[in-house]
DNA sequence: GAGCACTGC
């Protein structure tokens, strides 16, 4: 059966280790069989007797597959005693007794039973990839060993160098190291770093089409640019392909042919394709970070770390030895990588995690104090605590508040479920839910209708943003417009086919109705007015509708707020470092007879591209803006976080004088959160002495 | 007047 797996020698010193700790890290490397055989082990030594074992992957395809995976090796009907949980799927029953779950699923169930009790065993897999989930449950983890005492064993499984780290994180829990079952790898470096990327993986891959043996070759790129600047057909006998067409990447190829396939990070971890035995890596991926001061996101080109450029060469390692070639010199992996990728929770805005952390109500967790693995910085903290302040759902001394309690049990951020909230005081939920639905697949509704637009550039005239019978906004922005849009296909009974000729995916607007469905069930409790969906057939309603759908955008967008400078059409945003900002040009918003956009305007996301750039607005007015300025001159950042300036200095002080108070060591587990509180404080202070 | 890597509740 899965006998043949690295892990399953070391099964007696794993449930021996198990048995004598109450955290055990495994580092396991690709193909050691972690993923499945580890909740086996368990189950056979009975530790799914007094509770189930809950396995977590970060994403939803792993979760599902490796749960179809392990039932079929019980012999069981999935969904019986194996079973898996994400996000619109719930595929478990009473006899399930061990779960697979994406790691988002697993922090929702906090929500409802913060102790997790229904769970003998926790297995965080994959935690190298520290998703800002897996870091938070991370944090929550820990805590929980202590509370639960012996009734809980936790397992963090990772891949390659972290192991270490995360065994300091519990208190030198042990680390067991399960050899993977790859192939060997031969890297290759390139002497200096070439001018062009492209240029120098072309030449790469003719090389090894000439030079070596049968086998694929796998271009590491950071986006589409080198989708399209990579000729089809260089090379005869050979197929390119760009990674998103996945169809045909994964067929069979022709016979006597090569294949290069063109990728992104997707196929570090997401993707895998059989056949691979040559890589390309340009040593560069494309990444989004966010920065607290100017509450902006940035889409940058930035070098791999050593971790990510491992796990790209052993790709090559699948089926049978490879070879990898780096686009770098071994100096400059050596020198310039960083050893880890900086973990999201230190690239994202924080407003959703403090919001949800703050929700959890745990008597001994202050967020500021919250023991994150690598702990965010104190400016993104609190850039989040001003922004949940902004929307109302943390008082002014940082207590959650009772619209913030119900924001954070939304799978929203907090803007669109503070929107939320309020449209239900303004008799506009329904349309606010469909709204909120329609961002939270945004980016991948209008994908088809950009491909469009790009291949049809070089010989017709280009298309207009908007294809003409999709409706505008009425000139009020973009929100208007995604609600007018779900509204139409409504009124067409969800038709799909009315999808594509409208240029708009069909599969995200089926997640945009699956979203909906479950906000409108969240929401049913506590709405009070119908959520069906349905357009208003008068017009004057309509715009009244609209309106007091605006204004409930205002209150949800508070900390997104930006006003447009005198004379010109450029933007200032408020509540942060103030920026110059513009409107972004796929926007609806209209303009006035004079040229000029709305005064005021709130924005979903700020990013910077080419320029910094507002993309989905929305105009509001005036009058709704007063009150939010007026709180912006109150606020007051240290009362905000507990007055953290000042307790955080006196607290310093009075650790000069007295040994630092060590809790009770619980399980095994003693508390070195102090310490590391007090390093990430000490950078804080140093930093606003500098200023 | 531009076009964005990948996940997830």
């Amino acid at each position: 059966m899965a006998n043949h797996l690295p892990i399953v020698q070391f099964e007696e010193k794993i449930m021996k280790t198990v048995e004598d700790n109450a955290v055990v890290v495994i580092i396991g490397e690709t193909g050691s069989g972690k993923s499945t055989q580890l909740s086996q082990m368990l189950h056979r030594r009975g530790y799914t007797k007094s509770g189930i074992i809950a396995v977590t992957q970060p994403r939803r395809v792993a979760a599902v597959s490796v749960a179809r995976r392990v039932a079929q090796e019980l012999g069981v009907t999935l969904g019986e005693e194996v079973g898996y949980a994400i996000r619109f799927e719930d595929r478990t029953s009473d006899l399930t007794r061990i779960k697979y779950l994406t790691d988002g699923v697993l922090l929702r169930e906090c929500l409802s039973n913060p102790e997790l009790d229904q769970y003998s065993v926790i297995i965080l897999d994959e935690a190298h990839e520290r998703s800002l989930n897996t870091d938070i449950l991370l944090g929550l983890v820990k805590r929980l060993v202590k509370v639960r005492a012996s009734k809980l064993k936790v397992l963090i499984t990772s891949a390659t160098l972290d192991g270490e780290k995360v065994s300091e994180f519990f208190s030198d829990c042990p680390v067991l190291n399960v050899p993977g079952k790859l192939y060997p790898v031969e890297i290759m470096y390139s002497e200096e770093s070439p001018k062009s990327y492209i240029e120098s993986s072309l030449r790469t891959a003719m090389d090894i089409h000439v030079r070596e043996p049968e086998g694929d070759v796998l271009i590491f790129m950071t986006g589409q640019e080198s989708y399209l600047a990579i000729p089809y057909t260089f090379v005869v006998n050979s197929h390119v392909f760009p990674m998103t067409l996945q169809v045909r990447v994964f067929s069979p190829p022709p016979p006597n042919c090569r294949r290069f396939i063109v990728a992104t990070n997707i196929a570090e971890t997401s993707l895998t394709v059989d056949g691979v035995v040559y890589v390309i890596d340009s040593g560069y991926v494309k990444q989004r970070q966010y920065n607290p001061s100017t509450g902006m996101y940035s889409l940058d080109i930035v070098q791999i770390s050593k971790v990510q450029a491992n796990q790209r060469a052993g790709r090559a390692g699948r089926t049978r030895p490879g070879k990898c070639y780096r686009l770098y010199s071994s100096e400059a992996y050596q020198e310039e990588f960083l050893d880890v990728t900086v973990p999201e929770i230190q690239r994202s805005s924080l407003a959703g995690s403090v919001l949800y952390l703050k929700s959890l109500d745990l008597p001994d967790i202050d967020i500021l104090k919250f023991d994150f693995l690598d702990p965010p910085s104190f400016e993104s903290l609190e850039d989040a605590l001003k922004q949940l302040h902004l929307i109302d759902a943390i008082d002014d001394t940082g207590l959650i508040t009772s619209v913030g309690k119900t924001m954070a049990e939304l799978p929203l951020e907090p803007s669109l479920s503070r929107t939320l909230m309020e449209a239900n005081e303004n008799g506009c939920l329904s349309q606010a839910l469909t709204v909120a639905a329609m961002l939270s697949a945004e980016t991948t509704l209008l994908a088809a209708q950009r491909l469009c637009q790009y291949s049809g550039k070089s010989n017709e005239k280009k298309r207009k943003h908007p294809p003409p019978d999709l409706p505008d906004g009425s000139g009020w922005g973009d929100h208007i417009q995604l609600l007018q849009i779900f509204e139409q296909w409504d009124q067409n009974e969800f038709d799909i086919g009315w999808c594509k000729n409208n240029g708009l995916q069909v599969r995200g607007m089926m997640f945009v109705k699956d979203v909906r469905r479950q906000l409108s069930q969240l929401m049913q409790k506590i709405a009070k007015g119908s959520l069906n969906g349905r357009t208003n057939e008068r017009y004057k309603e309509r715009q009244r509708g609209y309106k007091n759908l605006r204004k409930a955008l205002c209150v949800g967008y508070a900390n997104k707020l930006a006003e447009r400078m005198v004379q010109h059409n450029g933007f200032r945003t408020i509540g942060f470092k103030p920026q110059l900002v513009q409107v972004h040009p796929s926007s609806t918003l209209k303009t006035d007879e004079d040229g000029m956009f709305p005064n005021y305007i709130v924005y979903h996301e700020l990013i910077a591209t080419s320029r910094p750039f507002m993309r989905n607005v929305c105009a509001v007015e005036m009058e709704w803006v007063s009150p939010i300025l007026k709180k912006l001159e109150k606020l007051n950042i240290d009362k905000l976080s507990g007055g953290s300036g000042h307790s955080i200095r006196e607290e310093n002080e009075k650790k000069v004088s007295s040994l630092p108070k060590k809790e009770e060591a619980v399980a095994g587990v003693p508390d070195d959160s102090e310490s590391r509180i007090q390093a990430a404080r000490d950078r804080f202070l140093a930093r606003k002495g500098k200023k």
